[in-house]
DNA sequence: CTTGACTCTGTACTCGTCTACAGAGTTTAT
DNA sequence: ATAAACTCTGTAGACGAGTACAGAGTCAAG
């Protein structure tokens, strides 16, 4: 694998030379969009990758460790903001684990505050529809499935229906 | 209080009738921004008010209830889109309590099948730190403690981190 | 009559995570 | 040599639920 430095980028002249992939390959690889890839990049989250000569990007096969990195933390709950974070102090060698440590911590918190408020949230949901149920319809309201159910509903910091926003992964 | 028809929109002369209200009241008793009035009218979540001579709205006191049961539903997990659908229901004459129990049972189903990711989120999580207290970092990964854990992360279907998008309530 | 608070319309912007497209250049297979 | 498939950059759009602002008109108090 010849390769020339440029200034920045590195100039690969042979990508066949050991795993080097193109990034439809990549994108196949790791199913991740070739447009979100270079989303990634924009962004920070992927290294300015290698180039042909005609400005192809080049990538080495760890290039889906790293995207399978990105999609773990981003299974995990992670924001690609955070992950870039976590890149970033890799980068720089400094181990991240204690941001990533500090994260998870506030993330593990977050998500029990969530889940009490999921439950509460069904709970009222349950005996609402119950309620229904047993009552009917009172008359002159919109409804009095809603009307009647006692949620809070002054705060709505947390919002809990969200994310609903029908976003399908391709494939 | 004197009215006058005028095609569409009632004209009102009169605003301090009994209760009537103009839009900084609402938004000050309701505690959603003015924008968002106006917002929720021009989306069709509210009819359209009654204008004094000079343009104004001009709103009753049971505006105040429509609102607290669009926050209410908001705060169920209803979509303003949902929302919308229930409230033309009733504007229709029919009763909306059909399609609202529809919604909150296949919101239940959802739910309960957020809760379930939620929880091996968590567990993931939780055990993810864990473990990486005792092992220490490996050497070579950008963390191990994302590295090593077990999440599924082909389907993302279920995207359980989100709705952390920092939007603040004013207030 | 002036000042300040309020309201109007309409448009653009926010946030996060991409996706889509146009128009051009490159590589590969036939 | 040519066509198909790939890649490049840059820009625009999508989603949900609003916010922000400009520029103009209106209303109440001093």
């Amino acid at each position: 694998m010849r390769t020339s430095e440029l200034g920045k980028a590195r100039i690969v002249d042979d990508e066949r030379g050991r795993g080097m992939l193109r990034i439809g390959e990549v994108s196949k690889r790791s199913g991740i969009g070739i447009e979100a890839l270079r989303f990634y990049e924009k962004s920070g989250l992927l290294d300015k990758p290698s180039r042909t000569y005609s400005g192809y990007r080049v990538y080495g096969p760890e290039i889906l460790d790293r995207l399978a990195f990105i999609k773990r933390a981003q299974a995990l709950g992670f924001s690609l903001d955070e992950i870039r974070r976590i890149v970033d102090d890799a980068r720089r060698g400094e181990s991240p684990c204690d941001e990533v440590r500090e994260i998870v911590s506030r993330r593990l918190e977050e998500l029990d505050e969530r889940m009490r408020e999921l439950r509460r949230y069904r709970k009222e949901l349950a005996e609402t529809l119950e309620e229904w149920n047993k009552v009917g319809r009172a008359p002159g309201h919109i409804c009095g499935l809603i009307e009647s159910s006692h949620v809070e509903h002054g705060e709505k910091k947390g919002k809990l229906g969200g994310q609903r926003s029908g976003k399908k992964k391709r494939g």
